[in-house]
Formats: C-alpha cells, structure tokens, sequence
DNA sequence: GCCAAGATTCCCT
DNA sequence: GGGAATCTTGGCC
C-alpha cells in the first residue's frame, strides 16, 4: 500500500501554466534514481521561465539545440550547462511548444543523503546539499545525459517526481528572479517556502566585469 | 571567426 | 565582498 505523497505526478500536472505549476511544486518529491539508491529531494525554491515571451529565458531567442527540450512536451527534464562546470535542472511545462519551465533552484535532501555528501564535499551541513541550482543537480548526480527524461514515467525513471505534501499559501513567498537581468527582473518569478533552511541566498544581477584586460 | 556574457559556486581577503 | 574557473551560445565583424 503505497502512501498518498509517494503516488507520482501526472503528466497534466505540468500541463499548466508556468506559474501556477511553479508554485504548486514547492513541497512536492523529485527522486532521483541512481545505481547506489534513490536519492530524495523535497523542492523548496523555484523559478519560472515564461517561454518565447521572457527576456529571462533560454527560449526568449527562439529555438537551438540546445533548449530544443523546452518546445517539446511537459513533464520533461531540460538540464543544460553553464558558467563552463555547473548543470542546471528544469521541468518543462505549459502547453506544448510554449517553451515554458521551472528551474529547480533548492531543496531539501529526505533520503540518500549519504550519496549526495561524496559529491558535495564542499557542504558543511545537510542543509546546504542542494542549497543552489548547480548544487541541487550535483547532489543529485544530474547532468545533460539527463536532459530530455520523462519525470512522469514512473517510480522506476532516472528522474520522478512524486506528490509529496504542497504547501499552504501563508508559506508561500515571491521575489525576483536570481542573475536575471533587463527587463526580466521585475517580475517576482522566484517562489520559496518561507523560513526553510535549504533555500538559497538571493542575489541581484551583477555583469561580470572584464578580466585580464588593460587600458 | 572572434568576443562577451551567462538561470553559479568556491575560495580568498 | 570580489574574482576566478570554464564552456556554450548568440551577436557582430
């Protein structure tokens, strides 16, 4: 008999809006699935990517092999790179070719702590395992050779998200988006659970200045 | 073809 | 608080 919070999510779960699919996946489970054991991950922090129309988002200049994922169904991974050695994880979601998604940006580690520490070993407490988007897939063992899975496939998937418990409104808040600059920042498109210890530190978008060159 | 910037993290000061 | 590490992408010449 399987519990009400480990039943999986439907694919029409992420057939949604992004913002309201954003919110409604603080609390749920993400299990990662790996040769050692399942790793358990209970989302605390996200962020919305609007599709096409975002100045934010991978999708914003159209279509390229590399956010290819995000045109395509809900309910799917889209793990790119960045910064030269750090992936990220989003869920796909919005209607078909919408290129809308979520970035999982933090969370709280439930089982399979053990296996996240040996990838972690910067991480002085538990609660900063996945206190990061690129700490989140690392501690998870993500990387592009998972970007296009199905987290709607079963409990058996590299990656799956379960029900878990969702959070009550009074818990919900919202800010801007981290290193999103222009005119996406204005819209608060981050969303965290209020008080949790796992959620990461915001920081505004700050260009990076030029390096190695003289005047 | 080349350059700058990026949905970041870590380490040093 | 600030800079480095490192690679992919898109813009521009």
């Amino acid at each position: 008999m399987e519990s009400p919070d480990r039943v999986p999510l439907p694919r029409e779960f992420f057939d949604r809006p992004v913002l309201e699919v954003a919110t409604d996946l603080l609390g749920r489970v993400l299990v990662r699935s790996t040769d050692e054991g399942p790793i358990e991950l209970r989302l605390t922090e996200v962020e919305a990517y609007a599709g096409a129309v975002d100045p934010g988002s991978h999708a914003f200049r159209g279509r390229t092999a590399r956010n290819a994922v995000m045109f395509g169904p809900p309910g799917h991974a889209y793990v790119y790179f960045t910064y030269g050695m750090w992936h990220c994880l989003n869920l796909v979601c919005g209607p078909e070719g919408e290129a809308s998604g979520v970035l999982l940006r933090a969370g709280e580690i439930l089982h399979g702590a053990e296996l996240t520490r040996k990838r972690r070993l910067s991480a002085r407490h538990d609660r900063e395992l996945a206190k990061g988007p690129a700490r989140l897939a690392t501690a998870l063992d993500v990387d592009r050779s998972l970007n296009g899975a199905d987290v709607c496939a079963g409990p058996g998937a590299p990656l799956s998200i379960q029900a878990g418990t969702p959070i009550t409104d009074d818990r919900l808040r919202s800010g801007p988006r981290t290193g999103v600059g222009g005119d996406g920042a204005s819209h608060p498109w981050r969303f965290w659970i209020d008080g949790d210890p796992s959620v990461s530190p915001y920081r505004a978008h700050a260009p990076r200045r030029r390096t190695s060159r003289r005047t």
